[in-house]
DNA sequence: AAAAAAT
């Protein structure tokens, strides 16, 4: 069936370089192929810089003429007026569909186009550059470069930038290493608490842990010299398979202790042959899913497993919003064993077909506490559940965070498999090494509070020296607000939100972390897990209305056991933080202000600022807690394990609490 | 109540 002479017109003119054009549908072939209908269109796009758009539609209809023959191939084709060549356009329905027959490149098998007058991309888009595709894949034979040589395809034919930044080789044992700025005495004697059956044992060095020469190699290029405390529990427990619930301080390197077990895992998974799903040749199937909430976060985690993953195979691909889709689409079809993302970006590419997470052996959620709050949660249960990812059990699930509240213990506990609870002490965002201070000021009196705090520092000389400052606000708009009064009372200062376009984000954390803008104002999108070296001081401007946020906006400072300074200011308007602040502090050894307990002691009792963990740790293992284990026996690891942890069986959960009495811990 | 996350 051929439906001809539709047409189709735009005209894009107001944009400085884009040229007048006019595309017209010349026909559209529909045609059945195997069990798939399809449709062939064939466009033509009339460039013309000078004609009136009356002139334009006249040529188009000459031009009709001449456009069915392409068409009679079979092949999806295009024709251009200025340069009639067929290129390489799919229209959607097409796409991700390997013909019955013959390989899916017969459908790309026009040149690539040079069509000069392109509007659109200079024909890299229209025209996929031959070397695009991965040989073998879908194409039901070609093993040879297909699934069981990952990896391989990249390396003769493109170098992968060294992310060290020299080339020298680093063959130094790692004793001989110098030290690398962690400051490791301020990891000594932290507590540690793990449950869950049968953890495995703790390591002291990296050397111990057999994860791979290549691997190594990249862990002494970073100059890591001995595992930090998450690392030392978590690698082992990753590595013998078990799912995993970590509570570690914020920057304490959390990355590093998801990112060394699937890298490692893939290197080894590489050696064996596996056999990848028959699909179209272009999705990709990653091994591994890392999710992060925030854009800024993915680039972070994405940046840190390229070093990770120098060399051995592995590659590293990042999907986030608020940033054009093609290139990455582009990178995601030179293959992907570990996918970076965040959620809203990754479900398009899931409906698009473009991923496929069939083949997911890992998945790790940073921040996982974040990710499955009230925003967030639909989104990552559609992806974790609803789509084609391998149930809990069949795939091994790392969930890590600085705080992780019961409630979201017990959601999280749906997407694990008899898995082990880690809580590693709070080094680095509340003990010494963060100077808390709280102090009372109206909201009215709030910018030249600020404007005092920020000059005293500057003529104190803790500004020099690329020290910065990151000031928390509520609202966006405060945000915009606050940048702007400082800008003009000659405060160097910029500013990130969710408001602002990605690429303003991205420039404002570059120009920050340069020290070209040592002030960022910012709203809670900065708040978690970025790794901002140099940040001296943290100002709650306005402080947040959960304690666990404060946690992670003052964890930006003081990282990998530096110290640093938070300053929050407190007035009436956030009394409900009174008291788990206090208690917080208190914990953190710092100086609570009598009027800050006067306050606590006045707010209401309980409510859902109670700290998530207590004592000396970020977070408590919900299952042994006994207010969550009355009346069901439902809440362990994933359902289908049949319960029996430790905690039930163990005297947690018989005793005598209500529900309303906290335990000893708390 | 606000922020974040797709176009």
């Amino acid at each position: 069936m051929v439906l001809s002479g539709l047409k189709l017109k735009f005209v894009r003119s107001k944009k400085k370089n884009c040229i007048k054009c006019e595309i017209v549908l010349a026909e559209v072939e529909i045609f059945r192929r195997g069990k798939y209908w399809g449709f062939c269109v064939l466009v033509k796009i009339v460039m013309n810089k000078k004609n009136s758009w009356a002139d334009l539609a006249a040529n188009s209809a000459a031009e009709n003429i001449n456009a069915g023959s392409a068409a009679n191939s079979g092949s999806v084709g295009a024709t251009f007026a200025a340069s009639p060549s067929r290129s390489t356009y799919v229209p959607p329905h097409l796409r991700n569909r390997a013909p019955s027959s013959g390989p899916p490149a017969a459908a790309y098998s026009g040149p690539a186009s040079n069509n000069d007058h392109s509007g659109y991309g200079g024909g890299s888009r229209l025209g996929v550059p031959r070397n695009d595709f991965r040989s073998g894949y879908g194409s039901g034979g070609g093993r040879a470069g297909g699934w069981g040589n990952r990896g391989g395809w990249d390396r003769g034919r493109e170098r992968e930038v060294n992310p060290f930044g020299d080339d020298d080789e680093i063959e130094q044992p790692f004793s001989e290493q110098e030290n690398t700025g962690i400051n490791f005495d301020a990891y000594e004697d932290i507590p540690v608490e793990t449950s869950g059956e049968n953890v495995p044992p703790a390591v002291n060095t990296f050397a111990e842990i057999d994860l791979g020469e290549a691997l190594n190699l990249n862990i002494r290029r970073c100059k890591y010299v001995k595992p930090t405390p998450v690392q030392r529990h978590a690698i082992p427990i990753s590595l013998t398979g078990r799912d995993l619930m970590a509570c570690a301080q914020t920057g304490s390197g959390k990355t590093a202790a998801f990112c060394f077990p699937i890298i490692s895992g893939i290197m080894k998974m590489q050696d064996q042959s596996a056999q990848r799903p028959l699909r179209g040749a272009r999705t990709v199937y990653p091994l591994a899913l890392i999710l992060s909430p925030t854009r800024e976060l993915s680039v972070q985690i994405h940046e840190e497993a390229k070093k990770f993953s120098y060399q051995t195979g592995v590659k590293v691909v990042v999907a986030y919003g608020g940033a054009p889709i093609h290139q990455q689409l582009r990178e995601l079809e030179r293959g992907a064993d570990i996918l970076v993302a965040t959620p809203g970006r990754l479900v398009d590419l899931l409906e698009r077909a473009r991923v496929s997470l069939q083949m997911i052996k890992y998945l790790a959620l940073d921040e996982a506490d974040r990710m499955l709050d009230m925003g967030f949660e639909p989104q990552i249960r559609k992806i974790v559940e609803q789509m084609d990812m391998p149930p809990p059990g069949l795939r091994q699930t790392m969930l890590f965070s600085a705080t992780f509240p019961k409630e979201i213990q017990r959601l999280a506990s749906d997407f694990l498999a008899s898995y082990v609870f880690l809580a590693v002490g709070r080094v680095g965002s509340s003990t010494d090494l963060i100077a808390q201070r709280v102090e009372f000021v109206h909201e009215s009196d709030k910018r030249s509070h600020l404007m005092d705090l920020l000059h005293a520092q500057r003529a104190n000389g803790v500004q020099s020296k690329q020290a910065l400052t990151l000031v928390f606000v509520e609202t966006k708009k405060g945000a915009d607000s606050l940048e702007h009064w400082l800008c003009i009372n000659n405060l160097p200062a910029t500013s990130i939100h969710g408001d602002r376009s990605q690429q303003e984000r991205e420039h404002a954390l570059r120009s920050f972390k340069s020290g070209k803008t040592p002030i960022l104002v910012a709203t809670d999108v900065a708040a978690r897990g970025l790794d901002i070296p140099h940040v001296a001081h943290v100002v709650n401007f306005d402080l947040p209305n959960d304690i666990d946020d404060y946690v992670h906006r003052i964890g930006r400072t003081g990282r990998a056991g530096n110290s640093g300074l938070a300053t929050a200011f407190f007035n009436e308007g956030n009394a409900s933080l009174a008291r788990p602040l206090s208690e917080l502090m208190q914990e953190a050894n710092q100086e609570v202000p009598a009027w800050l307990s006067r306050y606590a002691a006045r707010a209401s009792f309980g409510g859902k600022n109670r700290r998530s963990g207590g004592g000396r740790f970020g977070g408590r293992d919900f299952r042994r807690d006994s207010s969550f284990n009355r009346g069901s026996s439902d809440y362990y690891g994933g359902g289908s394990s049949g319960g029996g942890y430790g905690g039930a069986s163990g005297g947690y959960g018989g005793g005598g609490h209500g529900s309303g009495v906290t335990s000893a811990w708390d």
